[in-house]
DNA sequence: AATAGGATACTCTAAATAGAGTATCCGGAA
DNA sequence: TTCCGGATACTCTATTTAGAGTATCCTATT
């Protein structure tokens, strides 16, 4: 039904927030970032106050009261109504159990390497490493945090999981460079060749910038 | 400089694409599709005709002339200029040297568990292998295919990253169902308390929908 | 006593995005 | 011969999104 509108999960996590109890948009942010949920969800206040006035016009949330104090802006809380429950309990359903393209710009990159020359693209994957090392190693140092804290496991899933992601990746990029070093992948030569220094083209070279699949 | 115009790689693969010689829009949709690339890159006609209108308006793509063929819709021919050129390459440094938070969906869909109850997860979960079992068969036979075409594997490292990072999901999804089964994961009493069915409430349960950090 | 900085609570606007819609042409099947 | 589906080549429009901007209040410092 509403699928197409299931595109920013800002949206669900509004919703999910409303589900404990009533609050005003701004709050819920506050609340999700004390959540440390910006590190999963995009949230910034135009998108938020969009989201909130999106999730009205469907009748998945009502505002309940306007209040103001003082001459601050006027507060509106909200509250999520019936079909509001039923639309976070189905995204949420769909969300854990269907695997979805997220397009990690990661793979774009990689998608365009033949553009760069190969001995650039060795440098360029060596700072990558290098800067994952460091991602890695703040992430260690959260994870030692929330054990400190006693909070338990099941609030930063997340976290590990994102982890677990970065060090897929780290892998990958290792085993990438060291290929490319070692001369090892396949389609090296061709590339080399349409990067090589344009005096005295290669003989057998087709000098078609890209070949297809 | 344009850094905040740098979102949508789509934007990049025009660029590349106009490198290898001057088109117009729809045969560089037709490109990108023959290789595949829309499975790296949110590739749709509406997106693609605004970012190429933002291309030009930025400079780094210029019209060469626009031709008509019958009564068909003109075709405006695009190439690309110096400048586009610069961006291109030091976009593409840029997203090859430094790793960004892509928000991959299932992150956030994870930051939620706690709105489910943790039976529920666990079939959703399952559900979840399914799907990934499923879908890295078909990278596999994929995989078989170009090989078989003797295509050079420089031209499908982004569907190998793709696999290695599902891969990794896959891991910690199983290792999450199994921790949630076994009792394992620290804070499943609580998780468990609080989606019990409401009669005779669970006496030292604090009844708060959620904790912080 | 004045003030600087941070928190509170949004609002505004330009730009990007998705998806459907439009009109024409062409090749082959019925 | 006619018609149908698929390719060609965009265009239109309603949302969505990002990021900066606005105005007020509070607290601690000099």
């Amino acid at each position: 039904m509403s699928s197409r509108k299931r595109s920013n999960p800002l949206a669900l996590a509004v919703l999910i927030c409303l589900f404990e109890r009533p609050m005003h948009p701004y709050e819920v942010a506050a609340t999700l970032r004390q959540r440390h949920k910006q590190e999963s969800l995009r949230l910034n206040y135009g998108s938020l106050y969009a989201v909130v006035a999106s999730l009205e016009k469907r009748g998945l949330i009502a505002s309940q009261a306007t209040m103001r104090e003082g001459r601050l802006p006027e507060r509106t809380v909200y509250a999520v109504t019936e079909s509001g429950k039923i639309e976070a309990h189905d995204w949420l359903t769909e969300l854990v159990s269907t695997p979805v393209n997220d397009y990690p710009s990661f793979e774009a990159a990689l998608s365009f390497l033949p553009a760069l020359p190969p001995a650039d693209v060795v440098e360029l994957l060596e700072e990558r490493v290098v800067h994952l090392e460091v991602e890695l190693a703040q992430a260690g140092a959260t994870r030692e945090l929330n054990e400190k804290a006693r909070l338990p496991r099941l609030f930063w899933v997340e976290d590990e999981f994102r982890v677990a992601l970065r060090e897929a990746e780290f892998a990958y990029v290792r085993g990438l460079i060291a290929e490319i070093r070692s001369g090892a992948l396949d389609g090296l030569e061709w590339w080399t060749d349409i990067h090589a220094p344009t005096e005295r083209q290669g003989a057998k070279s087709t000098r078609s910038g890209e070949v297809g699949r």
